[in-house]
DNA sequence: GGTAAGATCAGC
DNA sequence: CTGATCTTACCA
């Protein structure tokens, strides 16, 4: 199906690998694969929306650790959601995957959302990509770049988007204007928020 | 030790 | 638009 991501790749900033990462694939072990068509990057200096602008902590020390790990995050009391770790080691930056389309084991996806009843509502939103591949905390600081984890970042030979589309990071309240989210142009399983 | 906000989602 | 649900950060 395609070999895990080049880990040098992603030790460059987050804003450099975020549109990058679209197109790649997010495989778990037992064969639910999406394809990333919405991320954000945070981290970096200046960055007053990252959970890594106070330094490294207890919750986002994996965003600290080696590029191509995984930095789950719990959020509103129920969400889990994904990041990839990226930047160099000891430097706080990771990119948001906040949507994808599903590519196999869609069956099993829908029965982890059992909520969702339109296709496109199992995996267009960051927490709801999660559910649908049943990954949580338990994932924090995974090896996304070894074809031995139980989640893996795959590269299938698909390139990113040639111009992706881009805007300013969502649901957050500190540097919004930033233009730091990109997502495949046109695709159906773009999260769509109100505003 | 108390409180408010938070990289969200679903239902009304 | 609002409730769910709980961890973290920040202030006293």
């Amino acid at each position: 199906m395609g070999r895990p991501v080049d880990r040098e790749l992603l030790t460059r900033s987050s804003t450099m690998v975020a549109p990058w990462l679209l197109n790649k694939l997010l495989i778990r072990d037992d064969g639910r694969a999406i394809r990333i068509v919405e991320v954000e990057a945070y981290g970096g200096s200046e960055d007053d929306a990252s959970h890594a602008r106070n330094g490294p902590t207890a919750r986002c020390g994996a965003m600290f650790g080696p590029a191509g790990h995984a930095y789950m995050y719990f959020t509103y009391g129920m969400h889990w959601c994904c990041n990839v770790v990226t930047g160099a080691d000891g430097v706080g930056e990771a990119v948001l995957i906040r949507a994808g389309e599903p590519v196999s084991g869609l069956v099993e996806m829908q029965a982890c959302r059992s909520r969702a009843r339109r296709e496109v509502d199992v995996t267009n939103g960051p927490a709801k990509l999660c559910e649908a591949l049943s990954v949580d905390g338990s994932f924090d600081g995974v090896d996304l770049c070894v074809e031995s984890s139980p989640l893996v970042l795959l590269d299938d030979g698909t390139p990113p988007p040639r111009t992706p589309a881009c805007s300013g990071r969502i649901g957050i309240t500190r540097s919004v204007e930033w233009p730091w989210r990109w997502f495949v142009a046109d695709n159906p399983f773009v999260s769509n928020p109100p505003g």
